[in-house]
RNA sequence: CCAGGUGUGGCGGAAUGGCAGACGCACAGGACUUAAAAUCCUGAGAGGGCAACUUCGUGUGGGUUCAAGUCCCACCACCUGGACCA
């Protein structure tokens, strides 16, 4: 068979018949199955491409034969800075690149021919979608959500931009080498926060990666402890400290603040003023990266003042020291050297005092072994609990005495949505002297990103330098006004995409149908890379939860069931690139097929984990088909004629029924390798079956009906043709997977195991119908095992049904 | 440092607590062939034995269990995230 010409001849059919076309008439069987979209990069479609999209695909085609009106959308997340520095670099338009792109990764993609619902594509660098990105922009501005505020950014002089975090390289500017400054500027943020509780919550009701859902609730961070007020001496002011470990209060030396924490100024005696001064200045400079390194030493400085301890009235001093960090909590910790590293650093290096809290009976804190150095303190108030609930009780006591309270913290922050780039969404407000911050009437969306050509980024926003853009008039008040310069983060195109696919041929008046979008949604299976754990996957959830409370959606999770690829690595064990790989998947495609490929990549490694890219085992694959092709062919001429039905037939029959069984549960879990494996069991049980003279004619056609339907989300054209050879009715894709019967997957007779004293001592086949008791008799009056029991008393016998008997003697 | 994950033949990889190594590759042997390739069949974890058979085996050490690759504890190695979150 030649597999490339029938891969053409097919696709060309099934675009033509539209057999993939989704029915939005049957709704109650969709199945919304989504593929993460990709960047346009304009790279040729890679193995990586074919690993991601190929295999899903095949998934598609299983749940298709199993009943359902797939949906499998795809799309292009098109903003963003790779079309952008390209242009820079080159002077070709991010636009023009961009479209450039996404026409040859289209028209590769349809070679690939997987099920794509074409017609449903969403691109999100499209005004007809952007339009909806500045919606929600605007109902989460309406609603208190997106607000403006100064926040530090990373800014490179040299170049005069702001920059990404990724492009801070040990604290020096990627392109230039300046050294990279932080300055304070007007952000637009996002208050995810809001959602910190249910999106914790909400992990619990998804079927997730166990991992994915750990990565996020360590991002979300969410932190029990409390709230402790020490008050500065001779003075009314207090400070608020944060703790997870409020039964180590006992072991206070110290307390240490943030260098801008607003009270710094409060605390510090003419004394000490010109060391705390001249300490702030320089941990201003310092950029995050290096502050936060785990290997600075930890430096502070006296400020002159001191606190009471609530608990113990005892008098500690208070440090400024940039170990702490002001957007955290409080932005000041009490110092308990005896329970925490960096406290021990701390008061080592200051000479502080080191106390060591018995925190539950007869325990020492495990944390830290640092009882040689410190002093030990105990509470007979407090002794004689577990630590967590001497936590509570001394919260109680502070809450007595008003110097204290139970406080949750999370350290999840707000997400900066502003960019000052222009191949991005305009963010739909209007800057009015009279009114501030305005957003733009929804009726007048899309804020139109204009085509300009001095797009390089200049600190504030290239679209800055458009005055045709930026003068308007206040929605308000109709004054004159500016509109905002800014563009949005590209996370924000892609936190609803998933919602636009199906409205994407409808073209409504509204972001969706409400009844419409409830009826497709939730996605049932989401597939995609874990890389995007805290970020893409994280912002969905919460813009999903959003859009719940503002009454558009009935459901708040976007994603059912989350599957991760694992990556497809080059032979030196990295990320393909083309440095790495000599071949493209078109290589591939246009020497063996992409069955053969899909084939080969299904079963060579695992799915979730990925591995390193070996061709090897493609041209075995090859000759599997080929095998494959054989028998069906020779059985579908050969049309046996034998009526009788026995052991052999028992055996295929049985072998047949298993693999239906086996290989759609091994889909269910994404485990395609096993899935194949299967079939090839099948395959060599019919090779066996061939063998015999006389065949009986019903089971020979049955087993390669099905054995086709089984193959055919694998091998989609190659099953495709062979239905057709056989002379089978168009389309292999329009069958249902077979149904097993379960009567047929028990065999007459099973090898079971002999244990004597859990050791292997016999293997005897019994029928598979018998029960415990007569298994065990016929066990017992084995000649073996009679000889070796004799004489001794059995103690227990254990009988595991069709597996093993094991007797205990002594 | 911290968190999470992984560890099974020469290789990719299978195993709801119940006969470890399915399936495939590489390997060896056989059939077919003048021959090779392809194809079909057979063998195979390692060690010992002519053999029947036997000992050891899922990173290491312990534990639970009649029974552990699988569950629990500690450790080692590798991978991936996070960076001082009080």
């Amino acid at each position: 068979m030649d597999y490339v010409a029938i891969e053409k001849k097919w696709n060309k059919i099934w675009e033509d018949t539209k057999l993939y076309k989704f029915d939005e008439k049957k709704l109650d069987k969709k199945f919304y199955l989504l593929e993460m979209f990709s960047y346009p990069s304009g790279a040729n479609l890679h193995l990586g491409h074919w690993w991601n999209f190929g295999l899903s695909d095949s998934f598609g085609r299983f749940k298709r034969l199993q009943g359902y009106n797939v949906f499998q959308p795809m799309g292009f997340d098109a903003f963003g800075l790779p079309a952008e520095n390209y242009a820079i670099k080159t002077g070709i338009h991010p636009e023009d690149s961009t479209r450039h792109n996404i026409a040859i990764m289209e028209r590769q993609l349809k070679a690939m021919g997987a099920m794509f619902n074409w017609e449903y594509e969403v691109i999100t660098c499209n005004p007809d979608y952007y339009k909806w990105t500045q919606w929600l922009f605007v109902q989460l501005f309406k609603h208190g959500l997106a607000y403006q505020k100064e926040a530090p950014v990373n800014f490179c002089p040299s170049c005069n931009t702001t920059i990404a975090n990724e492009q801070v390289v040990d604290g020096v500017c990627e392109r230039c080498g300046s050294e990279v400054i932080r300055k304070n500027m007007k952000q637009w943020f996002f208050k995810i926060t809001n959602y910190a509780d249910e999106l914790l919550s909400g992990l619990d009701k998804i079927d997730w990666p166990e991992k994915t859902k750990t990565l996020q609730r360590n991002w979300i961070g969410k932190s029990v402890g409390a709230e402790v007020d020490f008050k500065l001496e001779n003075s009314n002011e207090k400070l608020t400290v944060f703790t997870s470990r409020v039964d180590t209060l006992f072991g206070v030396t110290f307390l240490v603040i943030a260098p801008e924490h607003k009270l710094v100024s409060k605390l510090v005696t003419k004394e000490c003023e010109k060391d705390v001064l001249e300490y702030v200045e320089k941990a201003s400079k310092k950029d995050e990266i290096t502050r936060t390194s785990t290997t600075s030493p930890k430096t502070g400085v006296f400020t002159g003042s001191y606190v009471i301890n609530p608990l113990t009235n005892e008098k500690v001093p208070v440090f400024v020291a940039d170990y702490v960090i002001s957007t955290y909590a409080t932005g000041i910790v009490m110092g308990v050297a005896g329970h925490d590293a960096r406290d021990f650093d701390f008061a080592k290096k200051y000479h502080l005092p080191i106390k060591q809290v018995i925190v539950e009976k007869g325990k020492k804190d495990t944390a830290l072994p640092y009882c040689e150095y410190g002093e030990l303190v105990n509470s007979q108030e407090f002794s004689g609990f577990t630590s967590e609930e001497a936590k509570v009780k001394i919260v109680e006591k502070l809450e007595k005495i008003g110097a204290g309270r139970f406080k949750t913290n999370v350290r999840l922050r707000y997400w900066s949505v502003g960019r000052q780039r222009y191949w991005g969404c305009p963010i739909p407000i209007v800057h009015c002297s009279h009114c501030g911050a305005v957003a733009v009437d929804e009726k007048d969306l899309p804020v139109v990103l204009p085509h300009i050509t001095d797009y390089k980024p200049d600190g504030k926003g290239p679209l800055g330098k458009c005055k045709e853009f930026m003068q308007t008039t206040c929605p308000k008040c109709g004054r004159p006004a500016e509109r905002e310069a800014d563009t949005l983060d590209t996370f924000v195109d892609s936190s609803f995409y998933q919602l636009r696919y199906p409205e994407s041929l409808h073209n409504n008046k509204e972001i969706f149908s409400r009844e419409y979008v409830n009826k497709m949604l939730p996605v049932n299976c989401y597939v995609g890379g874990i890389e995007h754990a805290t970020m893409h996957l994280l912002y969905s959830r919460f813009i999903t939860k959003f859009l719940r409370d503002i009454g558009c959606l009935d459901f708040d999770e976007p994603f059912q069931r989350l599957f991760h690829q694992g990556m497809v690595l080059g032979p030196d064990g990295k990320k393909m690139s083309k440095r790495n790989t000599s071949k493209t998947a078109d290589d591939y495609v246009n020497t063996y097929g992409s069955d053969a490929l899909r084939l080969h990549m299904m079963f060579s490694l695992k799915y979730i984990d990925g591995g390193i890219w070996n061709d090897e085992g493609l041209k075995h694959i090859k000759a599997f088909m080929e095998r494959v092709e054989r028998i069906v062919l020779k059985w579908h001429k050969e049309k046996g004629d034998s009526k009788n039905y026995g052991s052999a037939e028992k055996e295929l029959d049985y072998v047949l029924n298993r693999t239906i069984k086996e290989v759609a549960q091994n889909f269910e879990s994404f485990s395609f390798n096993s899935a194949v494996a299967r079939i090839m069991e099948l395959v060599n049980a019919m090779y066996k079956y061939d063998t015999l003279k006389e065949k009986n004619a019903e089971l020979m056609e049955k087993t390669v009906k099905d054995l086709l339907v089984i193959l055919s989300p694998s091998a989609p054209h190659f099953t495709e043709e062979l239905w057709e050879q056989i002379g089978e009715k168009y389309s292999i894709f329009n069958q249902r997977y077979p149904s097993f019967d379960a009567s047929k997957i028990v065999l007459d007779e099973v090898e079971i195991a002999v244990q004597i004293n859990s050791k292997i001592v016999a293997r005897l086949n019994v029928g598979s119908t018998l029960s415990n008791e007569e298994i065990l008799k016929i066990v017992k009056n084995d000649e073996k095992i009679s000889a070796l029991i004799s004489g001794k008393t059995i103690m227990k016998e254990i009988v595991v049904p069709k597996r093993l008997v094991n007797l205990i003697v002594k």
